[in-house]
DNA sequence: CTCGCACACTGGTCTGACCACCAGGCAAGC
DNA sequence: GCTTGCCTGGTGGTCAGACCAGTGTGCGAG
């Protein structure tokens, strides 16, 4: 018979604990909010050098699922609404700073989630959209004043998925907003400075 | 006169080796698709232990600014095109089962989104929608099999906004896609077997 | 021209040590 | 009583040095 056979698969250690942290935390096992083991206690847990215990807990922290109040401090595992805009966030910057997205299609998807949020917003009781126009009003006021345009702008956009009550309308707008915005100021600057400051 | 002082930052020293290169990696420093400077290169470079650089690179991986093709090969730096999907969608993942994000709210920013694709695709001369005709087709035809029209569900979506040409809505959609998928399943699976699978 | 071995890399892992820092306990002082 | 100050144990941060297992390369033997 002709035997199957299946790739050989080699994984670094320090990738399996990682794993086996992660899934203890989405699963609920490792409590938001609450300590890590300290690095010394995973070390005899996972049967592993403790260099290779902070190497996973390095990528844990890296993708925002353990969070240090201070340096030097034990990791904490992150609360569920304290987890929102840092990974997606900063995944967003990344795309649009490699030249993955083009900035003209992040308008166009900040337009698509506003829509959005205007009719849910519409369709909940008790909405107030009144931050949303005060906005409005700043940006009517403000003039010649490219900078104040464009920060109440930003607060509009916010402001109206958060009317809206959707966790992930309001979370998606929070990623977008620094990207946007770092490539809105770096073309006011250009306009002002006709001259780009090169290196 | 009243002195001014200013909280003291202590920051760890993996945590600026990785600054240091993400923003090298982000500014086209390092270009996409070359390979990173070997661990002990980049331990003689920022004047750090080896193990200090390892903790950096994990971090760097875990955002997925660095990638390895196989274990135990060098690092490369992230191609633009290949940094899409993977960082943002892992943090939609972990969102929505640390419970920040209910489900209904991910469909509802789904709707928006291919809402905004179709808007898009219209006004994009050459553009096929066949590829999302089809698979609505296939959603008449599977009759009472959900799992195949869950799929062609999916199928659906994602030919919505590759017609529309915006990279950033098939990005945000290729996040939502598997976290949305994988609850589907668990429901469908609690449909199926009225037993929850206690531990 | 090819085969095969040695060598020079790479990342992966471990050991064991030292440091700065922080919190708790506890005793000496007010 | 309360404060002050020290000591101590535990935490993360960092280091140097070592070994291993893979991998690619080049050079010499056949």
């Amino acid at each position: 018979m002709t035997m199957e056979y299946t790739q050989v698969v080699r994984r670094p250690a320090y990738e399996q604990v990682a794993e086996q942290l992660r899934e203890a935390i989405l699963s609920g096992a490792l409590v938001g909010g609450s300590e890590l083991p300290s690095e010394r206690e995973l070390t005899d847990r996972f049967g592993v050098a403790r260099t290779t215990v902070r190497e996973a807990l390095r990528a844990l922290q890296a993708q925002g699922l353990a969070v240090a109040e201070r340096p030097t401090s034990p990791l904490r595992v992150v609360h569920a609404q304290d987890m929102s805009v840092g990974p997606a966030r900063d995944a967003f910057v990344h795309l649009l700073r490699l030249g993955a997205v083009p900035l003209s299609d992040l308008v166009e998807l900040r337009c698509a989630l506003e829509g959005a949020a205007v009719g849910a917003a519409a369709g909940r009781r008790g909405v107030s959209l009144d931050a949303a126009r005060a906005e409005v009003d700043v940006m009517r006021g403000v003039g010649d004043d490219l900078r104040a345009f464009e920060q109440a702008d930003v607060r509009f956009h916010l402001a109206l998925v958060a009317a809206s009550g959707n966790e992930a309308l309001h979370l998606v707008m929070l990623a977008v907003r620094d990207p946007v915005g770092a490539h809105l100021h770096a073309s006011l600057r250009a306009l002002e400075d006709p001259v780009p400051t090169l290196k």
